[in-house]
DNA sequence: TTACTAACTAAGAATTATTCTTAAATAGCA
DNA sequence: TGCTATTTAAGAATAATTCTTAGTTAGTAA
């Protein structure tokens, strides 16, 4: 479902934006993409420190702020006051979990054809539409446990 | 659309949590429930300050924080790191202007019918939903105009 | 291959939004 | 009218993020 973007391929658009392909974009790149869920700066930053202990923090939200800015990733706001950021750039759409924070990814084919459907029934005055998304917000019955729509 | 609480409900709800109905708490949710749009604390803050001089910053945000509580109003997380808050209650959706940060409400019951038929037929393991919203991601055409969905 | 330069990084200071602390004030009850 | 738990103002403290600066490096050009 996710496309993962190859060192090769995200070298590429790196470069396309005159952006430089370093160890450290590289390292941090690799390290979401390979993060389920959304982690936030400081949580990514641990995890990259510890094969990178020179990494800086503010080197990190630099690179992430570039990556969205060339929408190599996504940013996310979330309620707890923290960005969080994602690989995933396929529409997806959102589960949340007031109690934990947690965002939980879900696609759906027929929902987005569905919405797709009723927006082109629709017409919004004054906007250019990129993409939508719906969010599901509510409590996880058990917080440990993994949330799945089937 | 939008069922404003009138003073006495406000009162009423503050009692049923234990809260006290302050001047600084009724001046607080008129001026919320008055503006179109999602303020930023620091906004509200400048709206209530005008007539209330005295009213602290740091008043103002326990008052939102014991609102959202309360489920008086809602918080939304946005792009720019701000928390925004809204005195509309009902299940709404939004349009985002991802260069204005402006949020815009919509509400559409087709849409609202469509989705929750959608979700009846799914099962999302381990989680209790409480509501849900569409946001729609673009950019305004003109940034001074309005928005409207027809 | 080397040299060059614009782009990048580390480190820490600065900023911004928000929360916390505390002494004084007040709503709502008795 | 007095009492008391709650609330408030003011400013200090914190957390997330951005900015600054001097040194480093990727990618190009010789």
């Amino acid at each position: 479902m996710i496309e993962e973007s190859t060192l090769a391929q995200i070298k590429q658009k790196l470069r396309a934006y005159n952006l430089k392909a370093t160890q450290q974009r590289l390292v941090i790149y690799k390290a979401l993409q390979a993060t389920e869920g959304h982690p936030t700066a400081e949580q990514l930053y641990e995890m990259v420190s510890k094969d990178n202990p020179s990494l800086s923090l503010g080197t990190l939200y630099k690179t992430l702020e570039a990556f969205v800015a060339v929408q190599l990733i996504k940013k996310v706001a979330c309620e707890d006051g923290a960005m969080r950021f994602d690989a995933n750039l396929s529409t997806h759409n959102h589960i949340f979990c007031t109690n934990t924070q947690e965002i939980i990814d879900f696609e759906d084919k027929e929902l987005h054809t569905l919405i797709t459907a009723f927006l082109k029934r629709k017409n919004i005055d004054n906007f250019e539409m990129t993409d939508f998304q719906l969010q599901i917000n509510g409590q996880k019955v058990n917080p440990k446990k993994k949330v799945q729509i089937t």
